[in-house]
DNA sequence: ATATAATGATATATTTATCTATCATTTATT
DNA sequence: AATAAATGATAGATAAATATATCATTATAT
């Protein structure tokens, strides 16, 4: 059943929120750091998270949650493929930070819970994308494989350089669809 | 004048190789830990590198100096667009690791010598997509700065890619000219 | 073959980070 | 306003990483 988040798991969230966007950009940060970072003691960092290793495996599923939260939100109807990848890139690109995690951590991470949950959140993507390949949409020679890692790839990419100015916020989903679908190629050429 | 490496120059650069190779994979690796994947005791990690700090900073100006090692080799003309992006992607795929280094060091890195370097060692291609876009080969509407960062996220993804097995590592340098200049569409189909 | 240099193993000191505990203060609850 | 809960600052204990030093062994050069 359905229990709303006390004041306590908001804190937990805003916490882990805090944490990420830190480890994101500095993976070697101290427990002190992170606790300032997220303005509170570092006691009350150790309440919440007593190990660091918990605190870490927490970032990775709050991430993931979030990126399937984000995605069940919106994933019904994939007949149109544009519309839909819009909307994802909509609903992914402000979770930035947390894409981090379902890009590198299957590299580093050994906890095979977690690997677990991040196939299953990128599952619902590569179907959708095996259909349009099947559909004659997107290229069928390419591995769809490929087209899931780059995407979320430039996620991340994205993510950044609206945090670094380069990029302005209501840009970037349109600016990613037309990445991903043509490329950086003039419209109306051919790329032989 | 040029003088050839000394046999210790070459030690620093395994030394400097196989510590990059790891520190991509885990950023929190200990000193013993690059030590052992280095194959050599702590003491001598110590002796090229008397501190933790230099030892990363040499990692990243050795990235960066090995990328543009690879680029002056191969930058003289760019007509060819395709040609040339190839080219520019068979060198420096097998430099993924390093390529980590100018993908995200510049979030982290506080030394002003190696952003500037990494700015750069940059420049080049930055010019040639200025040159392709004004020639109508690539996309005008898309920023250069766009174009630069997700190719050399993807050439570190391509990397990533070959290294879990999941990319055969010949096939990379086409898949990543088909990427980046296609996009995943399906040829001879527009994007409306 | 000998001398020189480099290395690895090991010990130790120093620094840094993590973890645990305490207590006064602040914040929320009733 | 009284009570309970949560917090932050701080101190101390433990653990881990970094840095330094020594010495026997191995590799290199002459």
């Amino acid at each position: 059943m359905f229990m709303k988040p006390s004041v306590k798991d908001n804190k937990r969230k805003a916490i882990l929120d805090a944490a990420t966007e830190l480890m994101v950009l500095k993976p070697t940060a101290t427990l002190q750091e992170i606790a300032d970072h997220a303005h509170i003691g570092i006691a009350t960092l150790h309440r919440y998270f007593s190990t660091r290793e918990l605190l870490l495996d927490a970032l990775a599923l709050n991430a993931i949650g979030l990126v399937d939260e984000a995605l069940t939100g919106i994933l019904n109807d994939d007949s149109d493929m544009l519309r839909f990848l819009t909307e994802v890139f909509e609903v992914l690109i402000p979770l930035g930070s947390k894409m981090s995690f379902l890009s590198f951590a299957a590299s580093v991470e050994e906890n095979p819970d977690i690997l677990a949950e991040e196939a299953r959140v990128k599952q619902p993507l590569r179907e959708a994308v095996e259909g349009w390949q099947t559909r004659g949409l997107l290229n069928a020679a390419m591995p769809a494989h490929w087209m899931i890692t780059v995407m979320y790839n430039l996620l991340f990419v994205a993510w950044q350089e609206i945090q670094n100015g380069n990029l302005a916020k209501n840009d970037a989903p349109q600016l990613l669809v037309s990445t991903v679908i043509q490329g950086f190629g003039a419209p109306g050429r051919s790329g032989s």
